[in-house]
DNA sequence: TGGTACGTGCAATCCACTTGCAGTAACGAG
DNA sequence: CTCGTTACTGCAAGTGGATTGCACGTACCA
């Protein structure tokens, strides 16, 4: 079951916008936010508005296709295909905004402790890194 | 040195707001959105501008006597007192919105994996889990 | 006690994001 | 293939958090 599949099992149509859309995140490199995902598809001439963009990122996220992940230092949140892709977070360098990778993620051990300590039940955590990257140091 | 001290030592003044911003601030139990610290302010019968609220923010801030956590599920910042205590994470009920603090910091001895994985110099981190609290399993 | 420059209030503005609505097009049934 | 349902799109307007410009107010040190 492929994308295309996937959407239209949900009752959700493949669209041409919507193609325009996954085929820039797959192909980037790092998460796009939302203006610079527009900017791309205008690069390629295709014919777009920013609020399509907006409500196609909805739905992808919905689907599960899509995960937005939130560097708030920025103000603004970046999505990035989920696609076999495994649970991680990011690095952000506080100089030039490049974006990298973690393969790391040392939470999951800790849920028990915290549900202890805080009889809270947990869901989701988010964990971001910011610092200097290669070139900025 | 205290508060009051500390700024008047980085050439900032404490004036009536200001003091009442301090105030309200040291008296929460949990960090205050803007807004909050504003409806908190005005049952005071406190005369200020929201606009007030968010300069002396951005003012405590630089000068270290407050932090700026991201709770970035919410679309808006909030703001606890540092004074004197340790670097800390949240937790936030998913449900009716209600944070606890996190005790644990398990993140420091991870820098020096992170650094040798991305060749980034880490600067600061962001933690941050969310759930649902005792009162709303 | 007066002067400097930090602080404040008000209004306007910015920016990310959302919503309303009328027109368009995907796609499954027939 | 055609048609009809209904998801999708574009445009414009609206939201809400946060910022900025500017004239006036006030803390506080000499």
């Amino acid at each position: 079951m492929d994308v295309n599949d996937e959407i239209r099992a949900s009752g959700k149509r493949m669209t041409r916008t919507r193609r325009a859309v996954l085929s820039v995140l797959e192909q980037s490199q790092y998460p796009l936010s939302p203006t610079e995902l527009y900017a791309q598809l205008k690069k390629r001439k295709v014919a777009i508005d920013l609020v399509t963009v907006y409500r196609n990122l909805v739905t992808l996220k919905k689907l599960g296709l899509v995960t937005q992940l939130e560097l708030h230092q920025e103000g603004q949140a970046r999505y990035e295909m989920k696609e076999g892709r495994q649970h991680h977070h990011h690095i952000r360098c506080k100089s030039c905004g490049r974006i990298a990778d973690l393969l790391l993620c040392p939470l999951k051990k800790l849920t028990a402790v915290i549900e202890k300590e805080t009889r809270f039940v947990v869901g989701d955590h988010s964990l971001e890194f910011s610092g200097w990257c290669p070139r900025c140091q």
